[in-house]
DNA sequence: ACTCATATTGAATGATTATTCAATACAAAA
DNA sequence: TTTTGTATTGAATAATCATTCAATATGAGT
């Protein structure tokens, strides 16, 4: 089993080369479902973009259900990541880290146009393709979880107890939701600066001695 | 022009049988889409369950974006319907009004999951096709300034200043936006009744004297 | 019974597209 | 240089569908 280091190497290169591929298939594929929608997203359209052939994208990923699949992941770990960040970040404070999750919901990073397109997409097959629920739900479920979590270190800080924590996540997420999908509406109307500002008015309404939410 | 009574009896007929044929379409495409999903669903699908020939659904309808455009019209003005009907009810006061407009938002009728799963597949799509964003654009913004006005109301009535009429109407949308969606993913989680409550006790925290939002 | 107009059929067509695979490019090892 | 294994191509295949249309059914008027 001597490996040489050169060999090392190469195998590393390799990877990467290959992981290049992978990803550029990836960004091509989100790009194309923001620009034509997941039904108009042919795999010779990807491949254009990703400037591979129509072939090689096929073979890559074995095929076109697994080639969608694998970009649905991407984007939920890209997310993940981005709130997962937040939550650990050990110089919050649980109002610092509300504040923080908020604008993370609607940066440019996250929130825009394309990225929401892409996430309707896949939200309205989610009925129909269980792959497609795995990946999504098991996510969210940990971000509700948190976001309860930390709405009662709100609660108990602010000595607020008429709505539940479990209430004001609720509320919160199911906001979310509706403010991305008008997004896709009325980006005009539904700016990122009009999103936040909204949520955070509603957290103001109810943590009325908070002066940070705005 | 001497039209006969016969006549003009078989022209009703005739008419009756066309919109029978019609309407028989758009419940079959309606189905089907929440049975296969939008990307799913053939002419071949929808005609079969209709039980006409799959040549006739073309015809009758011109092309299948024609037939997908009439049944989102169709939902539509059902949605659209449901609503106008409590605006108008001169039966009820502000607070009334709201009350009634949740349930009907959460009804059986309106927020099941094949409806929901139909809606939210033209949501996904909003963005590319100029002609879904047509029929859903309008009434959501009539149903927007309705909502907006009603808010107002019922501000004034309870003298609640500190969140406009604005702001809470917006923020009633994105959450019914936001938990349709939801019960697409998790329908047993997000009953109607633990919708309706989870509004109910948003409007509660607001107007704390108003004892009808349970 | 016959004619005519309209409604409806269903098989044929043509376009689109995922998938396959034999052929080729390429680069590393000998 | 030659060999060998892997990466990549792109043309061929096969399946799926929307759409068309010639043929047929239906039923009212004469």
């Amino acid at each position: 089993m001597n490996i040489s280091p050169k060999k090392i190497s190469d195998h590393q290169l390799e990877d990467q080369e290959i992981s290049i591929n992978h990803q550029k298939l990836i960004d091509a594929t989100i790009e194309t479902i923001a620009k034509k929608g997941l039904g108009d997203t042919t795999i010779a359209q990807v491949a254009k973009k990703a400037m591979v052939s129509q072939g090689y994208a096929n073979f890559r990923f074995k095929s076109k259900e697994n080639l969608l699949l694998s970009s649905l992941k991407f984007l939920s770990d890209e997310y993940k990541n981005s709130w997962q960040r937040i939550f650990e970040d050990n110089n919050l404070d649980p109002v610092g880290r509300v504040i923080k999750i908020i604008e993370n919901d609607f940066s440019g990073k996250i929130a825009n146009r394309n990225k929401i397109a892409v996430w309707v997409s896949f939200y309205s097959e989610v009925k129909f393709r269980p792959s497609y629920l795995s990946i999504c739900q098991k996510q969210d479920e940990i971000y509700s979880s948190q976001m309860e979590k930390l709405i009662k270190e709100v609660n108990i800080l602010s000595n607020q107890s008429f709505l539940t924590s479990r209430e004001i996540s609720e509320t919160y997420l199911s906001m979310v939701d509706g403010l991305w999908q008008r997004i896709l509406f009325d980006p005009k109307m539904y700016s990122h600066v009009f999103c936040k500002d909204l949520i955070k008015k509603y957290f103001r309404n109810i943590y009325a001695d908070e002066k940070r939410f705005v």
